[in-house]
DNA sequence: GGCTGTCGTGTTACCGCTAACATTAATGTC
DNA sequence: GACATTAATGTTAGCGGTAACACGACAGCC
C-alpha cells in the first residue's frame, strides 16, 4: 500500500497520532453512525432531517445504527453548518429579574410554549439596567440565537443596533411587557400592554370611587420604566379630571417594608394625612402599605384607599384583600413563544399583540 | 492568471457565485477583521484569547480593526473548534418549575453567580417529571454545555447515563436542592440539604411544643420527591418519639385552596378534629390551612399548630404569622455557580455542599 | 434505442474558529 | 560567526455537520 499522496515524505505512517491529536474526542459523530450503517455521513444526516428522502431499506439500517451507537447530534455543528435553517434553534430571553414572580411566570410561559418545538431557552437577567442589558445581549448574540426576546422598549443605542442586526439576519425580535399606543422606534414586535393606559385606569378607578387627593407611589428601581409610565398615566388622568395627585418614590428596599415606609411618610408628612387614596407601582409596595394602614387602625377603603399592581398571591389573602391590577404575565410568555415560532416558520415579522389586563376591585379600593 | 488547479474544466471563473452560494452570509468574521488589520485570522484569534502573545504594534492594529468592523465572535464555531476549552461556555440548568418562586430564586442566584464569567445559562423546566427531565436533558446536551445543573438526585436511567456521559467529557454535573446523609448513586456533586432531616426537625419542633397528634400534609405533585422525603423523615421522628402521626396528601390543585381543603378534611374526618398539629410540604399549602383555621375561629397554636416549608413572603404577613422552614434558595444557586466555575477552571470535581436551613418559629407553631 | 427524468446516494466544499505544527526573524550564547 | 533559543506570525487540518452539486441506476417516453 503506497502512502496516500500529498506533501509529507517518509514516516507519515510511523506516527499516526501526532498530527491527528485533535481527532476523535471520543464522541460519537455522524461518521460513526454512517460507518456502522454502511453508508456515508450525508445519508444519515438526511435520514435525520428528511427521512422520506432515503430508501426504506437504508432508513432501516440507519435507524439500527443510530440505536446501536447512541448518537446525539451536535447542535453547535448543525447551527454552524446551516446558519440556523437547520432544526436546532436557540431563543435568547432577557428579563429584568428572574426572582421577580412576574417575570418568572412569563419565562415559564415562554418555556412552556417552546417545549417540543426544538427551541432551547437561553436566559439572562439584566437587573433592571439597560447597560447590563446591552452587555448580556452582546454575550448572548455570540450564540447567534434564532430569536430574541427582550423586556420593554427602552434600550441603549448599542443594544438597539444589536437587535436590528439580529433582525436583519432573520431572527424575530420581540419586546415583551410593553405595547404603548404609539409604536416604538425600533419597530420590533411588541407583546404586552400600554402601561400609561393602566396608570390612567388606576387613577380613574380611584377618582370614580370618590377619592379626591391621590398619590402614585413609584418603584424605587430607577430603570423600572414601565412603573414610571404607569405613574405618568396616573398623573395625567388625575390632571384631566382636575383631581389632586402627587408622585412619590418608594425607598429602594425590601419592597414590603418600602411600602410601609412610603405610606407612613404620606400619612405623617405634614402632621396630617396628605392622601385619601394611593396607587402603587407593584403589589409588594401596596401590601406593605396595607399592613401599615391596618396597623394604624385605618378603615379601608373609607379612610384610605389602596390600589396595587400585579395581582400577587399575597394581596388576595390579606385582610382586607388588596385591590389591584391583574396582568397577563403567563400569557405574555406564551404569546411570545407562539409569535416567535410562527415567525421562524413563515419567515415574516410577528405581529404586535396587545394583551388584556383588568382592575380587580377587592376590599382596599 | 491560470485557473487555480483541480478537476473543473472551463468557465470555473465564469460563474463564481454558483459554487460559493454558502459563502459569506454577510456576517463579519475573523477573516474580515484580519484583512482589515493586515494579518491572518489566527493572529486576531490570538489577540482575543491571549493578547500577550501578539506584538504590541500588531495588537494595536487588530484592536483598531476590531473596532472598525464591529466584529462579534461566533461562539458556536468557537465551541466546535476547541471543544469547550475556549472561552465560550454554556451552563444547562434543569429545574422543576420556573414559576415556583423557590426555584426562580435559585435560578436568579445561579445567573448572578455566572454573571461576568463568560457563561451563558440554558434553562429548561421539567414540570416535576423525571421523564420530561430526560427529554429536556437530551435536548440540552446536544449543545454540549460545559456544565449541567439538575434538580434533585432522582433521575431516569437514561438521564443518569446522559449525565455520566457529560461528566466523562469533563462537564461538572451538580444536583441541587438535595444532599441526603448518604451519597447518591450517581456520585454527582450535591448542593443542598437533607430533606429527611428537615422532616425530622419539623416533627421534633411540633412534639417539643407539646403536640401529640400530628399530620404531614404532603404535596399532591407526584414527583415532588423532596417533599415526600420530608414526610418520611417527619413520620420517622414521630415514631421514634412515640407520637401519633399520619401522612395525608393534598389535592393537586391551586395550592392555597388545596391547603384549605386538606386541613378541612383533617378536621372533619371523623366528626371531630384528628390532629393537633400539621406540617406541610410547602408554604402555599400551609397558608391555605392557616386561612381555613382562622375562618373556623381556631386559636393558633393552642387549638392547632401549623408549620410550613419554604418561608414565602405570604406566610410572614398573615395573622397569625406562619411558622415555617427557611431554605437557602438563593444560596443554592450562588453556591452552584461558584462550584461549577471552580470545577471548570481547576478541572476537579466540585465538592458537595450542605447549606443551612432554619425553622422559623412565628405564631402558628 | 436514445433521450430525459427521477431517485438514492456520494463528493466536495464550506460554516467560523482554533490546535498543532511550520516558518521566519530577531536574539542570545560560546 | 555558527548554532541553539525565543518571539511573532503563518499554514494546514481539523471540530461535526450540511448545502450544493455530481453521478449512477433505473424508469418512462416518443
Amino acid at each position: 500500500m503506497p502512502p496516500s499522496s500529498a506533501s509529507s515524505t517518509e514516516r507519515s505512517a510511523a506516527r499516526p497520532t501526532a498530527r491527528q491529536a485533535r481527532r476523535g474526542h471520543g464522541r460519537i459523530t455522524l461518521a460513526d453512525v454512517a460507518a456502522s450503517a454502511g453508508v456515508t455521513a450525508i445519508t444519515v444526516s438526511r435520514y435525520l432531517r428528511q427521512p422520506e428522502r432515503v430508501a426504506p431499506a437504508t432508513a432501516a439500517a440507519v435507524a439500527r445504527a443510530l440505536r446501536a451507537t447512541g448518537y446525539m447530534p451536535n447542535k453547535q455543528a448543525g447551527v454552524l453548518a446551516s446558519a440556523g435553517s437547520g432544526g436546532a434553534r436557540m431563543v435568547a430571553a432577557l428579563i429584568p429579574s428572574i426572582a421577580n414572580s412576574i417575570f418568572a411566570e412569563t419565562v415559564q410561559g415562554l418555556a412552556d410554549g417552546l417545549q417540543g418545538s426544538g427551541c432551547e431557552l437561553l436566559l439572562a437577567a439584566t437587573g433592571y439596567s439597560v447597560e447590563r442589558e446591552e452587555e448580556q445581549l452582546r454575550a448572548l448574540m455570540g450564540w447567534f440565537p434564532s430569536a430574541i426576546v427582550v423586556t420593554g422598549r427602552r434600550h441603549t443605542a448599542g443594544a438597539l443596533a444589536l437587535l436590528a442586526q439580529a433582525r436583519a439576519r432573520g431572527a424575530p425580535v420581540i419586546e415583551i411587557w410593553d405595547h404603548p399606543a404609539r409604536p416604538a422606534a425600533g419597530g420590533f414586535t411588541q407583546i404586552g400592554f400600554d402601561h400609561a393606559e393602566v396608570g390612567r385606569a388606576m387613577a380613574a378607578h380611584l377618582i370614580d370611587r370618590g377619592h379626591r387627593v391621590l398619590a402614585y407611589v413609584d418603584s424605587g428601581v430607577v430603570e423600572d420604566f414601565r412603573a414610571h409610565e404607569r405613574g405618568e398615566g396616573f398623573l395625567a388622568e388625575a390632571k384631566r379630571r382636575r383631581t389632586k395627585a402627587r408622585l412619590v418614590v418608594a425607598p429602594r428596599d425590601e419592597a414590603i417594608d418600602a411600602g410601609r415606609r412610603a405610606l407612613a411618610a404620606l400619612l405623617d408628612a405634614e402632621g396630617r394625612p396628605t392622601v385619601q387614596a394611593a396607587a402603587f407601582a407593584n403589589d409588594h409596595l401596596a401590601c406593605g402599605a396595607l399592613l401599615e394602614a391596618r396597623a394604624r387602625g385605618l378603615a379601608l377603603p373609607h379612610d384610605l384607599a389602596l390600589l396595587g399592581f400585579g395581582d400577587f398571591a399575597l394581596g388576595r389573602q390579606l385582610d382586607p384583600a388588596l385591590s389591584t391590577v391583574h396582568t397577563p404575565r403567563l400569557e405574555i410568555g406564551q404569546a411570545s413563544a407562539r409569535a416567535l415560532l410562527h415567525a421562524l416558520q413563515n419567515g415574516g415579522v410577528a405581529p404586535n399583540e396587545r394583551l388584556p389586563w383588568q382592575i380587580v376591585a377587592r376590599a382596599s379600593a
